[in-house]
DNA sequence: TTGATGCAATGATTGGACCAATGCCCGGCT
DNA sequence: AGCCGGGCATTGGTCCAATCATTGCATCAA
């Protein structure tokens, strides 16, 4: 005999739970509107404080957003790559992720990126991640850093995407949100050493290299890789210190 | 001139962004308990259920973690790892994908990870995988059918563990979950040809032997890849003609 | 000593009321 | 005819007050 237990989380949760289900079972898609707040309370026989927790947690799950408004309510989202920096900020935080992980998850996940181009390079996407790397010179000699570092990271969104894999585009889309944040806190470098690496890497895909691509995208994300572990560690040295003083 | 969006996303926003800044600036550290919501809602001039809806949000992004009762309260905390898998999940989820992407990926990362086995292999890891195939093995042998899948699915898992990089574990925790839903789907087979591959891979991987580990999870996968996409593309015709029946 | 019982603290849920933002529509002005 | 502006309906946002439920602890009796 198996009894389940009842209500252990809440109701707001199970609520969710509901809402999820319909979600996941694809009779709500991406762009339909839910039910306003006070028709969901009615038919679910709870209160509209329960409801609007749920759909506060769905929205911060990147399950739905909300708008305000006449022609507002509740929407099915497709996901928002954006709360994982927050999350992920604060597991580094605490200690429960390191730079070291993200980093060399990073070179991973690139490196496969790169295997998996094999066969599917065309011009198109040459010419794509040329203007790509034109644009980022461009902006490295006019000094415009955020937009530089946008560049840069576009580069790696675009060859995601040149390997046709959309796990893969989204798994890069998603480090690179992370990454994001931890360039904006440690502090971009090396503006034109990415430029002269990126074009290597260009040559030998051009000519169909791929191991030779392989290796100096290894080499450049290995440079990166120790320099941001440096610089989080002085960062978290000078941390330190202050708080001794303190 | 610049002007700044006032209290553009509402208040229990900036409830949560101000107990951010006291853990943030390690005014309070993991373990602490924060004031209960009556006192919360007083101090900062608002209502209780305001501090409730922040508080729940920062719940879900792992900031704190709640507990009813008598001892209960709103406490630091250092994080959750899981919500990344249900937030990348969704990301996941809410795209179209085909079969062949989604296995392609896994082939992909699974290879990746064992690249990066490199140098962890440990006798624990090893016995935690062994158990892990015993159990599958009993479990396929008593033709225990959802609780073998479960436990296969559970290897990667392990295997991705084993790399110590905890942005792997989480990609192949989503990876995973939205498989399991496909196979749900499609039916799920080959449950000895499974065990015997298993322990040929496991055999290389206490050999040290990572290449010929690597090729044989390589032959495998690609083996279920075709098997899956096979039987999408069946599915897929007979819903195809079903659809022209009526 | 042990177990039951009551109490107090704290979160969980509810109901109802009102505020605020937003988009649409309609009427009046040019 | 065109447009502009104010009112209005819809919907989420906030607040208050009250009650329920859970949990740990202190108390007390066997």
């Amino acid at each position: 005999m198996s009894l389940t237990p009842i209500n252990s989380k809440g109701i707001f949760e199970s609520i969710a739970a509901q809402i999820r289900d319909l979600i996941e079972t694809e009779e709500m898609v991406p762009g339909d509107k839910l039910p306003n707040e006070r028709d969901l309370a009615a038919q679910l026989g709870v209160s509209r404080h329960a409801v609007r927790e749920a759909l506060r947690t769905m929205e911060v799950t990147g399950w739905v957003t909300m708008r305000k408004g006449a022609t507002g309510g509740a929407f099915v989202s497709s996901g928002r790559p954006e709360v994982l920096t927050e999350i992920v900020e604060r597991l580094m935080q605490s200690r429960e992720l390191t730079v070291d992980q993200l980093t060399e998850a990073r070179l991973i996940v690139e490196l496969a990126i790169i295997d998996a181009l094999k066969g599917r390079i065309s011009d198109a996407l040459l010419e794509t991640l040329e203007n790509n790397v034109h644009e980022a010179e461009r902006l490295t000699n006019e000094g415009r850093d955020a937009e530089k570092t946008a560049m840069n990271i576009r580069f790696h969104a675009l060859l995601a995407e040149g390997s046709g894999n959309l796990i893969l585009v989204i798994v890069t889309d998603a480090l690179m949100s992370v990454l994001r944040r931890l360039v904006e806190e440690l502090g971009s470098v090396m503006g034109h050493e990415v430029i002269r690496t990126r074009w290597i890497f260009l040559e030998h895909l051009r000519e169909n290299e791929l191991p030779g691509a392989r290796s100096e995208m290894e080499r450049h994300l290995k440079s990166l890789h120790r320099y941001y572990v440096e610089a989080a560690a002085k960062k978290e040295k000078t941390q330190k210190r202050r708080a001794n003083r303190a």
